[in-house]
DNA sequence: CTGAAAGCGCTTACAG
DNA sequence: CTGAAAGCGCTTACAG
């Protein structure tokens, strides 16, 4: 009833475990007729190699343990986050690795430990990182890539996208196209993307001579829909008398947030107010009107994590640090 | 440098290597001594136990296997699935599980194969299914159960929505708002949850008089906003001479789809035409206007799942099949 | 071309 | 209370 091993393979054929081992391997040499008999054996049997046994051998799992962290639900399925992870799955099936998927509120040990004591080959960090979790890891010898972390490491691989060069994107798009008034809606400014999102922006703005004052920008606490609908519905007064035309928000959820509010007080989008997201998640391009944003080649970054980690797993010599990625304006109904 | 072993712990304590498998398990007598010497150098050397040697001798790997078979991307980032997926991560850690997750765009030996090669405890199966890969994985004597399948299975745990309850629900809603002539957007037929709810609608119309040619159907081929934004624009000249004042999609994805379509043909959403979706996915309160839609509990679809799961790979006696969660209608902005 | 042996890092009776 | 031995299912030199 069990699930047949190597030695029941081998008891069966006549021959001996190692033979059995060559064959199935390919690895070394086997005489026609005892490979027939071990290979129809294994197809009647549906024999099917333990990858446990394996890794133990091996000191290879083929394993690898994608962490994301993030406050907010949702985690996996996030429209941003659950993209690059879809991006990870797809790309590991074809490099030959299972993915174990861990979430957590908080880059902790645990899940870290967790991961160690599984014994995958790599880690695939996402999203909020602190410096002790990654010495940890470091330490324990495992390697490592990070994607799209809260802040850059030394001599860490991270993959990320362009982020000050889309900010100045926005910028440029909404000044070209007449604005000057402009309500920011600024991210968490201890996450690197955030961050530099808003300094790309301000940078345009201020080598344009847009005066500081004309770019009212406000701090969110957490980069969710409800944080964006939320700022905006308690700065209204000053947004209507502000004289704003345009409104910014460091990514696509404050921003439709944000626009939600707005198409409920009946603004006229982008009649009255143009709006500009960042990401372009799938979820950017249904919303009415479309929202015009900074599109983020998530598919690249998770492809591109598991091929980074797959070098330092196999230890290929002069692994270089992949260039960040370019993201590029995506014009929809949101701005005119 | 390499990972201190049992073994290495064992030496440097000057005792056997079963007297450290007993105290790191807690499993049979140790003296105190041996306890804080061991004890003492496990915490010193960082020493974390090989969980795959673990699942070698015990064979239980505490991995669990999820299969999410679908053919449309985005997969795992799903809205409606990936919902489903966070909540497998949350309750499978609660209850000491890792997760693999594999996606696939159809339901092929592949993937399962590959699961079954990792050992995993057991697996989770969502949406698309087939007969023939349920039967190979009985056939391997691997624990599952299905979530939200394409079909149900005899004998097998089968963790659904009422989906016919929130068909009837949508009916009701619309009926008593006055609602008589209704255009009915229809995802894939030989999927369970579309079928039931579909089912459960016109079962509901056809018992409360309405003539069964005033809920114009129009089928999908599949479930996305594409598709519900596209059929309806194909439809829009029969839509509008055919004095349909609602409409219903049997997901929020076409539904979503749909009033986009409607938007932009500057129909007043509920004033002229109240639309209801069905599933809640997060998006679906966020649309302008917000999405009157069928709340299915995917959080407890997921947590349910691997709580039943967690009791067939225990041998758990008298399992019994979980009861189907009842939807619930929210009321928003689309209809009135 | 093939088999016996050792070993991957643990756990679990068993004997003392 | 403790240690030696066997074994989980494989792979990999090594000897023949």
């Amino acid at each position: 009833m069990d699930n047949p091993t190597i030695k029941e393979i081998a008891r069966r054929a006549g021959v001996s475990k190692s033979t059995v081992s060559r064959i199935i391997s390919g690895n070394g040499y086997s005489s026609p007729e005892a490979r027939d008999k071990v290979l129809g054996l294994i197809e009647e049997m549906q024999y099917k190699p333990n990858a446990v046994a394996r890794a133990m051998v091996s000191q290879r799992t083929h394993n690898i343990g994608v962490l994301l962290y993030r406050r907010e639900h949702p985690i996996a399925s996030h429209p941003f986050y659950g993209k690059i992870v879809d991006a990870v799955l797809l790309e590991a099936a074809r490099l030959n690795y299972s993915i174990f998927v861990t979430t957590d509120h908080d880059m902790s040990y645990r899940s870290a430990d967790f991961m160690m004591e599984k014994r995958v080959d790599g880690l695939i960090l996402i999203s909020r990182l602190q410096q002790n979790v990654i010495d940890h890891i470091t330490n324990f010898g495992l390697p490592f890539v990070m994607v799209n972390g809260s802040t850059d490491v030394d001599g860490v691989i991270h993959i990320v996208n362009q982020d000050e060069a889309g900010g100045r994107m926005v910028a440029e798009h909404l000044t070209r196209t007449g604005h000057e008034r402009i309500f920011v809606i600024a991210g968490p400014q201890n996450h690197r993307s955030h961050h530099l999102r808003l300094k790309g922006f301000m940078t345009y703005m201020r080598q344009n001579g847009i005066q500081e004052a004309d770019a009212a920008i406000h701090a969110a606490a957490t980069s969710t829909f409800a944080e964006g609908y939320e700022i905006i519905s308690r700065q209204w007064n000053a947004f209507r008398e502000g004289g704003y035309t345009a409104l910014f928000a460091t990514n696509d959820m404050l921003a439709t947030g944000a626009m939600k509010f707005l198409l409920e007080q009946a603004v006229l989008i982008p009649e009255q107010v143009s709006v500009v997201g960042f990401d372009d998640v799938d979820f950017a391009g249904m919303f009415s009107p479309s929202l015009t944003t900074i599109r983020v080649d998530t598919w690249e970054m998770g492809a591109q994590s598991v091929r980074m980690l797959d070098k330092l797993i196999r230890q290929e010599p002069n692994v270089n640090h992949p260039s960040e990625l370019m993201p590029r304006l995506i014009v929809r109904q949101s701005t005119k």
